[in-house]
DNA sequence: TGCTTAAGCGGACCGCGGGTCCGTATAGTC
DNA sequence: GACTATACGGACCCGCGGTCCGCTTAAGCA
């Protein structure tokens, strides 16, 4: 046990950081007018306080959005239908991507802030690898459908930050039209190549 | 006509610029390590001429991406099949994404650029807009696809600069596996509801 | 309760990059 | 050759991410 156990005024500094930055990502019309200046100032603490304690921006964004996304993840490692690892793949593959789409209307600038910070692109933040090869592995499933890689790749990309932000700030849809295309759309692509094999799998 | 010729080193410089910019994000592993003034010293001209001819760093990575563009634009306005206009849907659909992936992966840092230039998003970067309605207006034409609006922008989201970039560089997979993949995904969206539809419309 | 000490704090400071400004140079014109 | 509008270019400014180090304080001990 190498690490020994944090100073109370650390771990209450850490939540004070966090709850700070949940605040301004939320209020701001843009993750990018959020410097890490101002985040201190919201937390009452100074700018090296940040740092050490998140690394840099990247890092204090990938620890928001990892609290913010831990129930979600915990629903699909082992929580009920139709997120859990019971449900049949016919109806699982949808309800994660509607699971991330909601995630991402809840927390949308958070997501935007997280999507553009991870130098560039949300690959490699590391939450996105555990998400394709979890869709990936539905896919799979699904009796006919093949390789699953590239498709869940391109499942997932129909629900980045920055697009639902498109949709949804040019009035283009509300929540409720945005879910309802992205089953559309999925279930376009689901009854292609194997739909008379779903009926007699899924419930 | 309000706008008066340009000065003659003005043309020539504006030249200069968008060769020395091309040749820097393509020699570049990021194009974010691309300063504007590296451009201005690979082109020989001052920082200034950058911004008085483009505006700000967007304004010139859209401008060169604009001609880089512009062959395969008109292609798909008035060319031959299969991105012309008198390409049957089914057939249009496919090749008008695969071109735009060929664009992304000839171009890939211009491409990536272009996108993180865009105030943090392709939306809104204008080539988007034209690929979108073109899109969306092709898969409308297949009989049976119903609303083309939100498959056309997951459609293109499959193809974003950092997605593609990001499966290369992983060498996830080659150009023609990249391509041949997109193919497989498309056709299994198209195939799903109009497949009975569409034997009978496509050559 | 007072002492010790190391973990933690915070804001002055740095380097870099986008964007501006203005004195200077020159293409275009008569 | 003279005159002017146009363009040039690099010194300059500002804000931001990130660092550093002298000061503060929580935690353990007697």
């Amino acid at each position: 046990m190498p690490d020994r156990k944090p100073r109370a005024d650390a771990v209450r500094n850490r939540e004070a950081v966090l709850a700070a930055a949940d605040r301004l990502f939320a209020r701001s019309d843009s993750p990018e007018h959020v410097s890490m200046a101002d985040i201190a100032a919201e937390a009452g603490v100074g700018k090296g306080t940040l740092f050490r304690g998140f690394g840099d921006r990247t890092g204090l964004i990938r620890a928001l959005h990892e609290t913010r996304l831990e129930p979600i993840r915990r629903a699909v490692a082992d929580g009920p239908r139709p997120l859990g690892p019971g449900t049949p793949p016919a109806e699982r593959a949808p309800a994660l991507l509607d699971a991330l789409l909601c995630f991402k209307l809840d927390h949308r600038h958070l997501s935007l802030a997280l999507e553009e910070a991870g130098s560039g692109s949300p690959y490699g933040a590391g939450h996105y690898d555990w998400w394709h090869g979890t869709l990936r592995g539905v896919l799979e499933d699904l009796p006919g459908f093949g390789d699953g890689n590239f498709a869940a790749h391109a499942l997932l990309a129909a629900v980045r930050a920055d697009l639902v932000d498109h949709l949804v700030d040019r009035h283009e849809a509300s929540r409720e039209q945005l879910r309802a295309e992205l089953a559309g759309f999925t279930a376009k692509l689901l009854t292609g190549s194997y739909q008379d094999l779903r009926t007699a799998h899924a419930g």
